[in-house]
DNA sequence: ACCTGAACACCGTTCAAGT
DNA sequence: ACCTGAACACCGTTCAAGT
């Protein structure tokens, strides 16, 4: 207790290395994709790897602590979509929005895809709430006669995913054109 | 040349140590993906890893050759979808075919897709093959008024290797559903 | 002509020792 | 409370020495 300065610049520089190891990480995920070093992350940050690991148990932790800021904001686009925009206009925002999203960094699509079934991942509730979203978009697509029946909301995140993956592997514009195709397809009309 | 009996000897030892590193690379990518461990593979087949490297001087040669007889089978579909179906049963086909193909490994729609840019990959010359009957049989179906006009091969290929990514990381059902909601998406009418 | 395995570099992960 | 980096295991790749 004595001064209490001595912990506020402990934590202080704790979360100068923290902050550090996220611009790094985002940086060398951004060129490298996903399974990029963790030692070069400590390098480029100027931590040791010990460092690293202490702030973040493994690379899930980094990696969903880097998308916090962004699933926040996803998150409130998809409810906003849901209330101020048409049916059609939110479901084909909302999936080229997270197909977007899953493509920031290369193999995010593949992080996402495995994290939706494994409760342990530190991604999971990020998954599960995108879910969330996703099925009731498809409802009131469907309650609206813009969404065939037989179309579960796991067939869309499908796309969403496969989309994610053509914008990394081919290009935006493939993706963007398969899922207008794919959603032109689902129409029930 | 004395009695040659040395050299079959050698070569059929050869022969086998290819043979024993094929099956036990087949496993492995089946069970691992295509980044499975390579010295792995060299233990599995009881081979030291130079074996392995005197064979097959890279991963991807290793990949070619376990393909080389899939690839010729699936081109002979293709060149039969071309004369012997309709155009619309010879592009549905033809697509879920490729799909199925990409899906064999893990990993492999993503070498695949790496492997069209790369004119240096022992895969390239498949990857064009595949491209052009793609394109042959993509014609047949504008020409037939079973596909959109301004779909290009390159739209369809991207489509195979989401089918085959959604295959491996959701499930073989949704990848169908996917294919045949594209291709009704891309239909003229 | 082919095989072997030691050697080196690289990367993930842990932990005893420091401040 | 946090940081450091040595230590170990694992994997990719090469190459000198063997047959």
């Amino acid at each position: 207790m004595t001064t209490g300065s001595g912990h506020r610049a402990q934590r202080a520089d704790a979360r100068r290395n923290a902050e550090r190891l996220l611009a790094a990480a985002d940086e060398a995920f951004q060129q490298l994709g996903t399974d990029a070093p963790l030692d070069k992350i400590a390098r480029d940050a100027e931590v040791a790897i010990g460092t690293l690991y202490g702030h973040f148990p493994d690379r899930q932790a980094l990696i969903a602590a880097l998308l916090r800021d962004r699933h926040d904001a996803l998150f409130a686009l998809g409810a906003r979509l849901l209330t101020e925009s048409t049916a059609a206009d939110a479901l084909t925002g909302w999936i080229s929005a997270v197909a977007r999203h899953a493509a920031t960094y290369r193999g995010l699509a593949d992080v996402i895809a495995a994290s939706r079934g494994d409760e342990a991942s530190e991604l999971h509730a990020d998954c599960v709430e995108l879910e969330t979203l996703t099925r009731r978009i498809a409802a009131r697509a469907r309650r609206e006669g813009e969404l065939r029946r037989g179309t579960s909301t796991e067939d869309l995140v499908a796309l969403m995913n496969a989309a994610a993956w053509i914008r990394v592997h081919h290009s935006p514009r493939r993706a963007e054109r398969l899922v207008a195709a794919a959603l032109a397809g689902l129409h029930p009309a």
